[in-house]
DNA sequence: GCTTAGGTACGAATGTCTACGTACCTTCGA
DNA sequence: TCGAAGGTACGTAGACATTCGTACCTAAGC
C-alpha cells in the first residue's frame, strides 16, 4: 500500500492546489460525480466511467488527493474515494456549489 | 491597436477557462488588487507591481482577458484593466468572495 | 521631431502537465 | 494455486505554460 497518504489537513488545503485541480476538465467530472450523490459515499476510482488508461487515473486521483478534495482509503484491494465535502465547505465555502452547477 | 479584443460574452465565460487563470498566484494577485478597490476602477498594468517583465506581464493579462475576468479597453497609449465584476458574480455566484478571501 | 512610458507581437528556452505502456502489488473468487 | 480486478510506480513522449529578450507601436511632453 504505497502512498495512500498526501492528504494534507483541512487547514493546510490550499486554495491555488485546489484550483489549479479543478482545471482540469476530467477532474471536474469527478467531483462533480461525487457532488451529485447525496452523502460521502465511497467509491472505487474505475467507477466513473472508463476514460483513458488506469496509470492516467491513478495521476488525477492523486491530483485531487493531495490538493485536499478528495480522501482515498486503502481497502487492500481497492481505494474508497470519498469527497472531502465538510473540509471545503468550510474552508472555501462557495466552491462546491460552483462545479456542482457547472454546465 | 492590436487585439484589444478576446473578451467572451458574459454566457460564454467557461468555468474551466476561469480556474485556470485563476490557477496562477500571480493572477490570483491581480484579481485581489481588483477587488480590493471598492468599484469597478480603471487600472493600468503596469499598476499592479512591477514583478516580471513586460512581455509576461502581457501575456498574464491576456489569459485573465480572455478568460473573461478582465475587461482590457484601449486608450491608445495605455490600456485600461476592469474586473468583470458583475459578470462573474452572475456567472459564477461566490467565485470572487473566495479569491478575495485568501491569506 | 525626439524621447519616454505603457503595451503588444513574436520567437526561443525552460518547465510543468497529461497520457501512456510496462511491470508490479494486493485481494477476491474459482 | 491460479487467475482476474483494482491500483500504484516509474519512465517516457508530446502538449501546453511560463518566462524572457527583442523589435515594434502609440500617445504625451519637451
Amino acid at each position: 500500500m504505497p502512498d495512500a497518504e498526501g492528504h494534507p489537513e483541512r487547514s493546510e488545503i490550499e486554495l491555488g492546489a485546489v484550483l489549479s485541480a479543478l482545471a482540469d476538465p476530467l477532474r471536474r467530472t469527478v467531483i462533480r460525480e461525487l457532488l451529485r450523490a447525496e452523502d460521502d459515499v465511497e467509491r472505487t476510482c474505475t467507477s466513473f466511467g472508463l476514460w483513458e488508461s488506469k496509470s492516467t487515473r491513478t495521476h488525477h486521483f492523486r491530483v485531487l488527493r493531495q490538493a485536499g478534495l478528495v480522501r482515498q482509503v486503502d481497502r487492500g484491494n481497492m481505494r474508497g474515494v470519498t469527497l472531502r465535502r465538510a473540509d471545503l465547505a468550510a474552508r472555501f465555502p462557495g466552491l462546491l456549489e460552483l462545479i456542482a452547477g457547472e454546465r
